[in-house]
DNA sequence: TCTGGGGTCCTAGGACCC
DNA sequence: TCTGGGGTCCTAGGACCC
């Protein structure tokens, strides 16, 4: 099922709602030891600041102490030295995530579009939008007891954006009549799908804020980033991305695994032994989905901090766990590098299903539940 | 400080075929 | 001797998101 905003000019009827859980994986932690409310928590690895390892969650607290997503276990332990620091606990966050998108199922009329652990549009016709907004709020919080702010928008990405002027707790609205005043002077990065890179590129044309990009000249974003991302990123900067919020079932195309080692592997035994290890965890994953591997991708980072990736179709699509480690060891050979290794990943890109995956590929940000 | 792990999608360019 | 277009398939690499 699919729901579509009106893009004409009478007063839209038919509302996407972005729902986002607040600090879900460190609130999710401190349900379950309510001891740890009101503490700086740090959910991230195997819960070992002096690992490897990278912060999945900050709870507001930790977040008041520079604490972040993305930002390595240890820099966060010298940034706030009296952190809690949690493993990640993956099944039970699915356990959590699955509860709450049942509450959204359950609004009448909704329709559901996961993105994340974490977050979800949902597509709805209504006088409104924001009683149906607060409704959500107190319908998540009854069952879960968990906060989300809800954006609510006459376009996806525009109901993504709204979101983030929401939190925590609240709730925003972010339509054509808003769009300029709110978003026109922000830098292009504060737009879902520009990061720092897009942001540099654009800027060399002298596209530096939301107006600008809005207003650029669509053959010199056609120039710089080719006929389907040019105009798309035009589109971005005016907010009327894609209007439709699409409940099919998420059909993988990919599955992977990698590893951070805590000591970086030199030994060529060690080293396939690795991805020995990596493929027959690749395999239990896609066997459990019935879906053969078709390619093999190969990631791998050398020490100090260099990332390269290595693709090879294979002559006929398997379930054997010893072929993709053996075709990845031939990638990595192939490369010729011998630096320490400090991460490997081996990915399997399955067969399709029959008659293609729907959605079929779109530009701009599909829609796969991210974790 | 020294940078996770899981994904998706786009573009460029080479190989190959007609 | 040099070289047309058009198409497909494949790999490499980049960029982004949660």
């Amino acid at each position: 099922m699919v729901t579509q905003v009106d893009p004409g000019d009478a007063p839209a009827r038919r509302w996407v709602l972005h729902v986002d859980l607040d600090q879900f994986i460190a609130a999710v932690e401190v349900l379950r030891r309510p001891e740890l409310a009101g503490l700086p928590v740090v959910v991230g690895g195997r819960g070992d600041p002096t690992e490897r390892a990278v912060v999945s969650t900050a709870s507001y607290e930790a977040r008041e102490h520079g604490v972040h997503s993305g930002m390595p276990l240890r820099l966060a332990a010298r940034k706030c030295p009296d952190a809690v620091f949690l493993p990640v606990d993956a099944p039970v966050y699915d356990a959590a995530s699955a509860e709450v998108m049942a509450t959204l199922k359950a609004v009448p009329g909704a329709v559901v579009q996961v993105l994340g652990w974490d977050e979800a549009f949902v597509g709805i016709e209504t006088d409104d939008p924001w009683a149906v907004a607060r409704s959500i709020q107190a319908a998540v919080l009854e069952r879960t007891d968990l906060h989300c702010s809800v954006g609510v928008g006459d376009s996806t990405v525009r109901a993504k954006i709204a979101t983030d002027f929401g939190k925590p707790r609240g709730v925003f609205e972010l339509t054509r009549d808003n769009w300029s005043e709110v978003m026109g002077h922000r830098p292009t990065t504060a737009l879902w799908g520009v990061g720092s890179r897009i942001a540099a590129r654009l800027a060399a044309h002298g596209i530096q804020t939301v107006h600008d990009l809005a207003t650029a000249d669509e053959a010199v974003l056609v120039s710089e980033f080719g006929p389907s991302m040019g105009p798309h990123y035009k589109r971005l900067g005016r907010g009327t991305g894609t209007t439709t919020v699409d409940d099919t079932p998420w059909v993988a195309r990919a599955h992977g695994r990698e590893t951070t080692y805590q000591t970086d592997l030199v030994d060529p035994r060690e080293i396939s032994d690795a991805l020995g290890l990596l493929a027959e965890q690749v395999v239990e994953d896609i066997r459990r989905e019935e879906r053969a591997c078709m390619r093999v991708h190969l990631k791998v980072r050398f020490a100090p901090f260099f990332t390269t990736t290595r693709i090879r179709k294979l002559a006929e699509p398997t379930f054997d766990a010893a072929v993709i480690a053996a075709t990845a060891l031939d990638l990595l050979v192939g490369l010729g590098d011998d630096r320490p290794i400090r991460l490997l990943g081996v990915r399997a890109e399955m067969v399709p299903p029959e008659g293609g995956y729907d959605p079929p590929r779109t530009v701009g940000r599909g829609g796969p539940p991210a974790r």
